[in-house]
DNA sequence: CAGTATCCCGCATGATACTG
DNA sequence: CAGTATCATGCGGGATACTG
């Protein structure tokens, strides 16, 4: 969104821009499909549930033009069309690795301080401090 | 569309709603700000480009609900406020440095991905140009 | 099969004003 | 200071139909 790409940009701005691809619904889900080996559009599509065929092409789409993917067309009666990791989406798919298997291992405490958090609704101060 | 939350959640589901969380605009950059201390709503804010007094408390809710920060009200006059990591948001501070760190690293190939790939667009444009 | 092309809706985000 | 309340809006994303 930002196209300001000067060469003192804030690394706010550098993460932001990485994370705001991650960030979006699909990316991640299809990365990690992908990251299994090379894949069809319609094996990628099988694999994820719930995505439809128009945000899947924006999604890998996004992910072509960012050098996580490569698109190989096989111009065969039907067409053929497989997407694999790039050495830039396998790197990638390290740290995104090590944050899902984060959330794997800590959902449950996210789960249980949102239950706490929603039966403390009727409270109106969370945290009152004493005042010394 | 409350998901169900049993043992047998398919990880897809789990990974999904903490990365929602994280995809957001703001949080990361909210998480990242108070890794370095506990800080008052005016001081996270000035720290944060571009938030608006809404979304930032909008953010620091969500975060709140799920355990990631804690919230304490000085009811002074005037009112002072401080956010504060919790253990769990400690936790997390952890995977999402790494992957910070993993955009910071990486970012310009994926400019420099990005650039070629506006590039061959480029290329085609003139090609259909030639054409009219 | 692997997309494009449209249409449409809801929510995330933002701007502004007000308050304890 | 640290928020709510309200209104406006852009676009993410789904449904559907069409195409090479």
């Amino acid at each position: 969104m930002k196209p300001t790409h000067s060469p003192f940009d804030s690394p706010c701005k550098t993460v932001t821009d990485i994370i705001s691809l991650i960030g979006d619904k699909w990316s991640v889900l299809v990365i990690k499909s992908l990251g299994d080996g090379r894949l069809r559009f319609t094996e990628i599509k099988r694999s994820i549930d719930g995505v439809s065929q128009k945000m899947l092409t924006t999604t890998l789409r996004g992910l072509e033009r960012d050098g996580y993917i490569s698109r190989t067309v096989y111009p065969t009666v039907p067409m053929r069309v497989e997407y694999e990791l790039t050495d830039l989406g396998v790197d990638l798919l390290e740290p995104i690795s090590a944050l899902g298997q984060w959330a794997v291992d800590n959902h449950h405490r996210v789960v249980s301080a949102r239950r706490r958090y929603d039966g403390d609704a009727d409270m109106e101060n969370r945290a009152l401090a004493v005042h010394a």
